[in-house]
DNA sequence: TGGCAGTTAGTGAATATTAACTAACTTTGT
DNA sequence: ACAAAGTTAGTTAATATTCACTAACTGCCA
């Protein structure tokens, strides 16, 4: 469990990521953004490694959940990709800060701890995914004229490139509504 | 033009980005790799600043060119778009310290006129690619079931998160090899 | 009263960059 | 033709700044 204000630094830190880039987070950053004093941040954490653990954690969480939501339950294989758009579009949203960490493979490369923590995080959504489509493609709802995993490529893919374009343009449009025509383009990219 | 020594900072520069990320890019590292002292750089660029401006210059030059070819000649839009693939596999396969700049937006988010050298390459491929799908669906050739700007999202999606993987693969298989049944799968999506 | 959460004032290491200088060249004026 | 003047590409030493982090102290509250 975390108290209030690990809470906070966690939460503050991930809006210097969004605002300035990995280089923007350091310790004097986030203890003037707070409105406390450099070493106050080490009352809460050990150093700065376990400030960026902590969002690592914070994001598995966020994204596990999507996708395994998606994963147990009885919907179509299509509705299923639609809602894992959707979810996402809703994700992000509200928290937008976190679209820095959905590119974080290029960010914490420094250190072998979070590298590890990003790829468990990447390639357990990649199975979920993967197994989401095979399944389509069994019961004959998706198209099975190529494999799962390069459709799910092409799914992933599209989903991240456009959510980069929307944090590239500085959030500047709906997310979600904007995003519907891309979902209804990949539903009839998927379907048989 | 650039000398002989300013080609080689720069080539050097990119493999750093590569091997150790944004971070890793420091003149003493730029310095000790090549082999002089780190004041010696100052005497080929004024600052480090403008040696990643080269390094976005090199990497607008390689795509441009790829981008430009297709759009100006007389081949079919899915032939135009698998050459799109198959030659951006080719040119990451021999320079792969590009990839990293690929998704340099990620990275060089201090500096605003670096920001400003990314979204003008971004967006001119992005418009060069929109326009050679319009053309294929006026011609009858790509599907007009979704818009053209869908399309490109779920095009340069895929090819880019398909070369992401293979960088995190640490360049670990051969890329237009394995590239070729996405190629495959891209075609089977856009046609009609 | 003791520990939690904050402070001030510092640390050493790393950062990009500059200063001062030098050896080896090329250019130029006579 | 040749020496003076200038250029090129390097050196070592030092700069100011920023980085993550620490030691020692203080106010507060259960």
């Amino acid at each position: 469990m975390q108290t209030d204000r690990q809470k906070e630094i966690v939460e503050v830190a991930l809006e210097l990521i969004t605002e300035k880039g990995i280089q923007g987070l350091t310790i004097k950053n986030l203890s003037k953004k707070i409105g406390i004093s450099e070493p106050a941040i080490y009352r809460h954490f050990d150093n700065k490694i376990q400030i960026l653990i902590s969002i690592l954690e914070f994001f598995k969480d966020n994204t596990e959940q999507i996708f395994k939501k998606e994963l147990n339950n009885n919907d179509k294989a299509i509705d299923k990709i639609e809602h894992l758009f959707t979810r996402h579009f809703a994700s992000f949203s509200t928290t937008p800060s976190l679209v820095s960490v959905i590119f974080a493979e290029e960010i914490f490369r420094n250190e072998p701890m979070l590298i590890e923590k990003i790829s468990e995080v990447i390639n357990k959504n990649d199975q979920i995914l993967t197994a989401i489509i095979t399944e389509g493609q069994n019961s004959g709802e998706l198209r099975s004229d190529m494999d799962a995993k390069n459709l799910s490529i092409v799914i992933m893919g599209s989903l991240r490139l456009f959510i980069k374009k929307w944090q590239f343009s500085g959030f500047s449009f709906d997310l979600p509504l904007e995003g519907q025509q891309l979902v209804e383009s990949i539903k009839l990219i998927v379907k048989k």
